[in-house]
DNA sequence: TGCATTTATCGTATTTATACGATAAATTAT
DNA sequence: ATAATTTATCGTATAAATACGATAAATGCA
């Protein structure tokens, strides 16, 4: 093993990365999901029109509503957003909770 | 456009997502990166063993020497990592200033 | 009940990501 | 110069992601 001082080429320690698990797999779900400037837009689009419906979000952007639902879904999976059934409709919000979540363990991990 | 109050189904705001251009594009594929488990990992070992060389890291994983090569790419050009060589091998260490500048963009946006 | 509205899912095409073996490129040592 | 070591790249196979139209499912209304 290859191990030459921290000075050769090395920063001193900037992170830990202290995470394991299942907490691990949940962080690395977290980042595919957010990994994808379509569904980056739609959290962007989320903070400025909290409870919009998934119409609302199709008109916004420039794909199918069948990708939209599909992106809806990736983002709904990881926890980034959840979704409450309104009539027909489906209102989204931002999951505050595992938003929350995931600014707690990057600033622990990180630094 | 459906704007339904935030106490039917939304969380008070919990973060701005304010970015944009430039700084936006660099912070998804910096998510995108490190949305894979085999990703994740490389990064936790530099950790463990900062300055290693790219064999090391093959040694420590079950994927093909290409493989890692090639994760090492993605990682160099999102930033997370940069390698320096070292005579026939290459050394890699964890991006410092990129990954702070991570923290803070998360810091930023999502409170 | 029947119809309109809204979203999710299905089937599928295309693109991208991931993985590997083989080989090339770069460096060091002989 | 030759050989050994180390990593990157090429070519390619397979899996996963992304996208769409069509259709099903769920709900509310006439």
């Amino acid at each position: 093993m290859t191990e030459i001082t921290a000075s050769a080429c090395c920063s001193p320690t900037c992170c830990s990365l202290d995470i394991s698990g299942v907490d691990q797999e949940r962080l690395v779900a977290m980042f595919k999901a957010l990994g994808n400037p379509i569904r980056f837009e739609i959290l962007k689009f989320l903070v400025a029109h909290p409870g919009c419906i998934t119409g609302d979000i199709v008109d916004y952007l420039p794909i199918a509503q069948a990708t939209v639902s599909q992106h809806l879904k990736v983002l709904r999976e990881a926890g980034w957003i959840s979704g409450v059934t309104e009539g027909p409709a489906r209102c989204y919000c931002l999951n505050a909770e595992n938003i929350a979540w995931f600014r707690e363990q990057i600033t622990q991990i990180m630094s």
